[in-house]
RNA sequence: GGACCCGUAGCUCAGCUGGAUAGAGCACUUGGCUUCGAACCAAGGGGUCGGGGGUUCGAGUCCCUCCGGGUCUACCA
């Protein structure tokens, strides 16, 4: 660890990789098996030090000898300085501690005082990685609803976080825009629209004609006859219908405009399925001619003998009348990303039930683009749980049918609302509302994101709301404390936050505060490495509870200059590390509320 | 039938490539505001990690098996 715990002029951003070079530097030096080692450097319980190296243990059983003896050497071979600047101990079976003494803690915190600082040292972990990030991916002409939000907001945290870490990332919006649904509307909308309806709220209007026209097709043979014919005319290019499907997809876009911009979300690209509908030909044809697809029953399929699903359940890539269906855009939107972003990686999330389907995809890509010598990039589905209603079912309205992310999020800002007014009615009305639209929202954003991904989750009010545990409320709370200090006694944060007089941090829970800040790094790494930004949810928690416990135990604004500074100081990088941390997340923060 | 996900405190959930005495929040008990925002903090009780085998220095984590819940399983996405 030349670097972090090295000459006083430098300390890395990421201390458990530093530690990684230094601890395997040492095992070449103590005469250990380079190739046989890894020193698993691992952020380590607070009881026994800020890192741990689990390495030896594996090691020395693999050979048969006494841990702590491989650890005694490992340590005396470690760099002077990386023992002049942590206390490094060795524990039970031959755990290696390494705590972080107090004067070191307090260069990072010195060094990484800025937005932009934190930005710099955290972009090592992707630097150079050109992301293509595909979310949202809404239907045409369906109103967004609560199944749709956790993507939304999960993929915007991911794209965030990349970003920050130094990665290229280009956000995809891939929209269902030429689907089967597309019969349907243009016949729906030629018979059965309610113009005044459809100026009031085209989208709703839109949808009310799709139901209407699809039970219209069940009661009617002929009516659906026409409304395949009418499919059939858009796909051949028919100007009226394709002139109808640029309206229906500009009405639908602007609704979902209006709640992308209300959530913050963003994209660089929209590119649609009917985007890949003329760059089709070459699936077939590549797949066909290289033997991975075959006829069966009509259709175009892949099957993957290898797998034990997969050898006999087909992957549909052309429908037996011939048309596309999602496999078939899927394919071509990979060779897209791969060929024209250059990608490096590509990340897709939908919710888990098409797990099996991206399995397929991605089986098939390897085995296509290793045929083809392309080059291949990563692939991730971030696949994630559903949202079940109290009584652990897929949440409805009591209607049976789906909420409205609208509502929702409408409701969400009047129960945030009513919370200020109570909490704190002495604010300008303007500014409740403000608040009110910061926590309602953030509030719906933190309960999908800080649950792990994988798992279904309960919506309930009450929980997401709450003021305590770890929720948006709790942490905006936080930042609101600190920020009152430092209104409270005309502070400048940017001020406090050089640290100048600073001492090192001395008590306990200054300690506990300020090896939680510096532990952001690790909690980034975690977070970008695994896609689940749960685990940056849980640091942020933690830190604010530490900061609380501080906030708790040590008066701030105390008389001796250098204490003061040093707690200001504190202060100061809680608030930078939430403020930043928050944002990665996607949610608004707030100086009161 | 098969594949995948899940099962951790009364409830809702963490637990990072296997690591040290399994952790939070809610609820419950107790203590702390004339003192920087108590929407907070501190302390306490509460566990056969679904059951049973196995792998090893070490298993909530990996393997097998069984039980329970969910999802998917040929032309919707």
């Amino acid at each position: 660890m030349a670097s972090a715990c090295g000459g006083s002029m430098h300390v890395s951003f990421q201390i458990a990789t530093d530690l990684t070079q230094a601890v395997t530097a040492a095992a070449a030096q103590a005469g250990l098996d380079a190739a046989g080692f890894s020193p698993e450097i691992r952020t380590a319980d607070p009881r026994h030090g800020d890192f741990q190296a689990n390495g030896v243990l594996g090691y020395a059983k693999a050979r048969k000898l006494n841990p702590r003896a491989v650890a005694e050497s490992l340590v005396a071979a470690l760099p002077v300085d990386v023992k002049a600047r942590c206390d490094i101990s060795i524990a039970g079976p031959g755990f290696i501690n390494f705590r972080l003494k107090p004067e070191v803690l307090l260069q990072w915190l010195t060094r990484y005082g800025t937005v932009d600082a934190l930005r710099s040292g955290a972009s090592s972990l992707h630097h150079g990685q050109r992301y293509v990030v595909d979310f949202s991916s809404p239907n045409t002409a369906k109103q967004l609803h609560v199944g749709h939000v956790r993507g939304m907001v999960i993929g915007e945290a991911i794209c965030r976080m990349l970003a920050f870490c130094g990665a290229t990332v280009i956000r995809d919006n891939h929209i269902g825009d030429w689907g089967t649904q597309f019969g349907k509307l243009i016949w729906g909308y030629k018979h059965l629209r309610n113009d005044a309806a459809l100026t009031a709220d085209p989208l709703e209007e839109l949808e009310r004609v799709y139901k209407a026209a699809d039970a219209a097709t069940k009661n009617d043979p002929a009516v659906l006859d026409a409304v395949r014919a009418e499919l059939v005319k858009l796909q051949a290019g028919d100007t009226e219908n394709l002139d109808l499907w640029k309206r229906i997809n500009a009405v639908s876009s602007g609704a979902f405009t209006e709640i992308y911009q209300k959530l913050d979300i963003h994209f660089d690209h929209q590119l649609g399925e009917s985007f890949y509908n003329d760059r089709l030909g070459v699936v077939y044809e590549e797949l066909s001619r290289l033997g991975l697809a075959e006829e069966s029953e009509g259709a175009l399929v892949v099957f993957h003998p290898e797998h034990p699903r997969f050898k006999t359940q087909p992957f549909i890539i052309r429908k037996s009348d011939g048309a596309a269906n999602y496999a078939s855009t899927d394919l071509a939107t990979m060779l897209y990303r791969a060929e024209h972003f250059q990608a490096d990686a590509i990340v897709i999330l939908t919710d888990a039930r098409q797990s099996d389907h991206f399995e397929q995809l991605w089986l098939t890509t390897q085995k296509w683009f290793a045929r083809t010598q392309r080059r291949l990039p990563r692939f991730e589905h971030v696949s994630f749980g559903s949202i079940l209603g109290e009584d652990g079912k897929a949440i409805k309205t009591r209607s049976g049918d789906p909420i409205r992310l609208k509502a929702l999020l409408a409701e969400a800002e009047e129960r945030a609302l009513a919370l200020v007014n109570e909490k704190s009615p002495e604010l300008p009305e303007a500014e409740r509302r403000e608040i009110a639209a910061a926590v309602g929202i953030g509030a719906v954003r933190y309960a999908d994101l800080s649950q792990n991904r994988s798992s279904d989750y309960v919506f309930a009010w009450d929980k997401i709301l709450s003021l305590e545990g770890n929720t948006a409320p709790y942490l905006l709370y936080a930042m609101a404390r600190i920020h009152s200090i430092f209104r409270k006694h005309g502070i400048d944060v940017a001020t406090a936050g050089q640290g100048q007089g600073a001492t090192a941090p001395e008590t306990e829970t200054e300690l506990a505060l300020a090896r939680k800040l510096v532990g952001f790094a690790s909690a980034l790494e975690l977070t970008t490495q695994q896609l689940r930004p749960h685990f940056l949810c849980t640091y942020l928690y933690e830190l604010a509870g530490a900061y609380s416990a501080f906030y708790n135990a040590d008066k701030v604004l105390v008389e001796d200059p250098a204490i003061r500074a040093r707690r200001l100081l504190l202060c100061s990088r809680t608030l930078l590390v939430l403020e930043s941390g928050l944002s990665l997340l996607g949610l608004r923060t707030l100086q009161r509320m």
